[in-house]
DNA sequence: ATAGAATGTGTTCACGAGCACATTTATAGA
DNA sequence: TCTATAAATGTGCTCGTGAACACATTCTAT
């Protein structure tokens, strides 16, 4: 029923040679002569032989290291205090296993992230698991990440010039385009209304992201009711709800592309009417959800990708296993009523 | 920087007693007096000490057999289809830990089921997982079953009665009032409006499910929007469609509690006011979805289901690893834009 | 021809836990 | 107090692999 398990000891005796000579072949690491590799490779090959990963584990008994590059974070930053939560817990789950985690901790900018991303080369990490939130602006460190001849796997930003073993992320315009489908549902379609997109407490390593959201956005109103007028407005964190009844009032709906949507709910609680579409299931996010204030909420699942780049990594060193080369995350809809299940 | 790890050997030093001793205490085989016990439990404490799991398996290496209990399925009943990959694909995962899992298809009956059954527990499997859809016409066997003594997951449907280990599934009634929010946003308030919930293809296997399913449907109308009229209908699969017309030409929304939805498509292509939500990515739904005839899918995840229920079986025999006792999974919500993620 | 390098091959130990068995210690009965 | 017996404790081997090492053989250059 289940394949018989050979050992190295096995192969040898069929190969007429020693133990030792089996596992110079499998491992290739030279001074075999030729007649005697064939014949082992011969024997390997009829056998389809999988070497114990338990036994290897043990013996290998060193630790890999993984160097996590991430940005420097606080509690209010969700996204990033999630995604480093998920780490830390396959960290431990795989702990057990010889991985180790080693953290470094980038100030929001590409200098910062270049400097740290060096640091961290510098121990000696068996792979790297990266966010390099800046994309655009990085190319010019490409090469130099690219001798660092260990597997790479970014998170929620891939850098497609660089050959990675694993991305872990989402499509932010398909997110867009999802919170425009469901805009669509939760208001009504005549007379044609005015729609808010609204990016909140925008920092410039998200910028990408939400341009992108907001090109999703704009392209599924465009093909399926043009006649819809879509507005942007951005915000930093600092200056919320400043006049925001002037210009807000006549929008039927508001779609708000970062987490920040709580920001706005002192204006939108006295506005009953407008809808409104968020991202993240931040505290004060959750709550004004289940007042009705917020419809509904983009689950990204920071902490799933963080558990999912991880265990990607640590499958490769250990075992070698492959998988998919890209995750891209579905994007989850949060309503009341599901709520309780993502918690 | 990384906790140091012990071994049996250095708790052994540190409590001043043989390795032997240590074991005894860890793996509670008694054979240990109260003080040296006290003694060896005291340095555990202290360096919270986790066995090396690698070297366990490794010594372990007699296969743990989990024998598989679920329905006779084919393609086309795609919950069971892709529940079953998903065990699959955990099942080659855990291989190399020395897990194997046999599997055991019972025809959809209770007799069948009972016999099954016990046809797997001949074979002396050291864990169970078994669908029992019938549960109600069930009980009868309980006592049996328990009397298994060995670890038992069950997936899709728990009995409650029985001491088992894990359950992963869904929380129905939930699903309904997820249902009943969703058809909320997708029709117009007001007037007031008439819904039907049809439980199409129905067998006496789902019946649980889709009762309650209609429920929380029910409740959450119930509460919120009290003058919405709500009917309900039962088909089985062969005599749908019939007069359709006649009867559902008032309904501004239909709850299919069921994978079958596509039944419906004649009809409803042709009357695209109709809101319509479904279950189950199966591939006539997903057509019907992208042409809009569907407007949402809930999606039960059941090869996440299947994954989810052999992980935590197989932590449990190898690691004897606690993990929640249910997992309910999180029901996630599809419309055409992020139907792509989910595929 | 012969030292010395280069290459091929076999042996042994260690990784950490589990288990069987040997040895020591405690306990009871006479 | 001594023995018989049980209970407690200690020791040695094993799982399959990888690495270090020892040794044997072949090749190269003087």
């Amino acid at each position: 029923m289940h394949p018989k398990k050979y050992t190295l000891q096995d192969i040898a005796e069929l190969a007429q040679v020693s133990r030792g000579t089996v596992d110079r072949v499998v491992n290739n690491r030279g001074k075999v002569s030729a007649k005697a590799k064939e014949k082992v490779e011969k024997v390997l090959k009829e056998i389809d032989y999988k070497p114990n990963l338990i036994a290897r584990s043990l013996k290998r008994h060193k630790n890999l290291a993984i160097a996590v590059v991430i940005p420097q974070h606080n509690q209010h930053d969700v996204y990033w205090d999630q995604c480093a939560q998920g780490i830390q817990e396959a960290g431990k789950k795989w702990s057990q296993f010889g991985i180790e985690l080693n953290y470094f901790y980038y100030q929001k900018s590409k200098e910062s992230f270049v400097k740290t991303l060096m640091e961290a080369w510098q121990t000696g990490p068996n792979a790297i698991l990266m966010a390099p939130i800046y994309y655009e602006e990085l190319k010019w460190v490409f090469p130099q990440i690219e001798q660092l001849d260990i597997p790479i796997g970014f998170i929620n930003t891939p850098i497609e010039e660089v050959d990675y073993l694993t991305f872990v992320g989402q499509d932010y315009k398909k997110s867009g385009r999802l919170a425009a489908q469901l805009m669509e549902n939760l208001i009504k379609s005549y007379p044609p209304q005015k729609i808010l997109i609204a990016h909140i407490g925008v920092d410039t390593d998200h910028a990408i992201h939400l341009h992108d959201k907001e090109k999703g956005f704009r392209e599924y109103f465009a093909e399926r009711i043009p006649d819809f007028e879509i507005e942007t407005i951005s915000f930093r964190t600092d200056n919320v709800s400043k006049n925001l009844d002037s210009f807000m009032s006549d929008f039927a709906g508001v779609y708000v592309t970062t987490s920040k949507t709580h920001l706005l709910s002192e204006y939108l609680s006295s506005h009953p009417k407008i809808k409104v579409i968020g991202y993240d299931l931040v505290p004060r996010n959750i709550e004004l959800l289940r007042k009705g204030t917020i419809n509904m909420l983009l689950n990204q699942n920071p902490k799933m990708q963080g558990h999912a780049c991880i265990d990607h990594l640590s499958n490769h060193l250990l075992y070698n296993i492959a998988v998919d080369k890209k995750k891209l995350f579905p994007i989850d809809i949060v309503l009341t009523e599901n709520l309780p299940s993502y918690l």
